[in-house]
DNA sequence: TCTGGGGTCCTAGGACCC
DNA sequence: TCTGGGGTCCTAGGACCC
């Protein structure tokens, strides 16, 4: 808790989509909706053209086809929003040595510390400079943002909230209690559908009623370490620090099927390629871990998680695979699985060369039992049953993805089927572009990469400076490392 | 209309050690 | 012979967040 709001959240407004609509001109004004197209997909972003229909995030996107059919529909293209996202770092970083990136679009910055010069500490100055970084992140991407000043993180939050889209709300010291009363507790971090319930049950409803209860009620409710929070919450306590560069504790990935697997080969095979990937990224990352986890979703959805310590820290394919593979062979698939996963944790921060250490369990194996592997024996040794196939990253033309025509230049997939692919020849800085239809194995379209945003405004920044940053902006000169480094990174390959 | 993918943190029970 | 408490590690599950 501070005397002056010098915490920043910061909340790019429906990111995903307005990055499509800044690169796409055809889309701008539209509603456009960002996410998995497949039969089990769900919306990531819809834009706030979308949101006028209904469409929110995490929502069926079959659903959303049926509130707004008529919205682009697209696949995530993470390349292009990782891009993005740094040059907003960037911005950030500019102002403060401590920034908390939560994701891809949302971060904390304690303006307390100044990155040069003294820092802002005035209402006024504190102001202004949130003021600023709005204004820079709109010259430097095109996009738009919103921004909470607080005296803490989560009140930083909720004003960031508050201020959507495209806005800036500072919550006033002395304040919070009075604003944070009437509020659902809903509102507050880590309460969530299941706690909203559990505190409805005792009568909880809002924010008031919670600080009302008393901690020993909470905890009483929730747990020792959720209550207590919980409570300190409601009464706009919250002294959780703005912490730079915090390493991964793990590292996942995993698939849903768009039609239940039910083979027990096909399961192992996809096991395999799921520990292959996970290595993969472990290694990208060059970071190793000890404890392997498989997840396994079962068509009703119930979800459980088989995990094995081994003596140290891997990163081997081999030894995650075969890891994986020892705990597959523990679990019931007779039903099918929605879903599979494989992750790491116990993370190390090197890797560790001693292939002994690797070479097995910490504890002995999943004892062979009489429940060890109850489907061994009956299984089915048939086909694949109409599953689909394991999505093949970038072989198929998916709605959204960026392409080069060898005659018609730049431009991105808008549907493919039946052999065609149709095509929108637009750039970001072009006006709305035409539309072409092409045979999907037409040898002069190729997959290419994202075009930099807004390259019209970013040369106006050069040559004029940056134009709404008002007078003795804090962050000192305008660098064009962060238009510089923009640029850059726009060119390493996406998957 | 059934529900993605990447994470974080907490709880609880059992094993094991002192 | 019976009884005890604390600490750490491992496993499994659940809630929550974006």
């Amino acid at each position: 808790m501070r005397g002056v709001p010098s915490i920043l959240h910061l909340d790019m407004d429906a990111f995903y989509a307005s990055v499509e609509q800044a690169a796409k001109p055809s889309l701008r004004g539209r509603p456009v909706i960002v996410g998995g197209l497949g039969p089990r997909g769900v919306v990531a972003t819809a834009s706030y053209e979308a949101r006028l229909f209904g469409v929110r995030s995490a929502m069926p996107t079959a659903q959303a086809r049926r509130l707004c059919p008529h919205a682009a529909y697209l696949t995530p293209r993470f390349a292009c929003y990782r891009a993005v996202s740094a040059v907003v770092l960037g911005v950030l970083e500019e102002i403060s040595p401590l920034v908390e990136p939560l994701s891809l679009d949302e971060a904390f910055v304690d303006l307390a510390v100044a990155r040069t010069g003294r820092a802002p500490a005035t209402g006024d100055e504190l102001r202004a400079a949130a003021e600023s970084v709005r204004a820079r992140i709109r010259a430097l991407t095109g996009l738009t943002c919103s921004v909470g000043l607080a005296g803490s993180k989560m009140l930083a939050k909720i004003g960031s909230e508050r201020a959507k889209p495209d806005g800036l709300v500072v919550i006033v010291p002395g304040e919070e209690r009075t604003l944070l009363t009437p509020l659902p507790v809903r509102t507050l971090p880590g309460v969530g559908p299941a706690t909203e319930a559990a505190l409805r049950k005792a009568g909880i409803v809002t924010v008031g009623d919670a600080a009302r209860a008393g901690e020993d009620e909470l905890v009483r409710l929730l747990g020792r370490a959720h209550g207590a929070s919980v409570h300190a919450m409601s009464l706009g306590i919250d002294d959780r620090p703005v912490v730079a560069e915090r390493d991964a504790k793990s590292v996942s990935v995993e698939d849903t099927f768009d039609e239940d697997v039910t083979a027990r080969p096909r399961v192992r095979l996809e096991v395999d390629r799921l520990a292959l990937r996970c290595a993969e990224r472990l290694r990208a990352a060059g970071r190793s871990g000890r404890t392997v986890v498989l997840k396994v979703r079962g068509p009703d959805f119930t979800t459980l998680t088989r995990s094995e310590t081994l003596r140290g820290p891997t990163d081997d394919p081999g030894v995650i695979r075969e890891a994986a593979a020892r705990l597959l062979e523990g679990v019931d698939t007779t039903e099918g699985v929605r879903l599979l996963g494989v992750g790491v944790s116990g993370l190390a921060d090197f890797t560790q060369e001693d292939l002994f250490a690797q070479a097995g369990p910490a504890v002995p194996a999943v004892p062979h039992g009489p429940d060890a592997g109850p489907a061994a024996g009956g299984e089915p040794a048939g086909g694949h049953q109409g599953a689909a196939p394991a999505p093949e990253p970038g072989r198929r033309w998916s709605p959204g993805q960026d392409v080069t025509h060898d005659d018609h230049g730049p431009g991105w997939v808008q549907g493919s089927g039946l052999g065609r692919v149709t095509v929108r020849f637009e750039r970001p800085d072009s006006p709305p572009g035409r539309v072409r239809t092409f045979a999907e194995r037409d040898p002069a379209l190729h997959p290419s990469q994202p075009l930099p945003l807004a390259p019209k405004a970013l040369a106006q920044d050069r040559s004029a400076g940056p134009g709404r940053s008002g007078p003795a902006a804090p962050g000192g000169p305008p660098s064009s490392g962060a238009s510089g480094s923009a640029a850059a990174s726009f060119g390493p390959p996406g998957e």
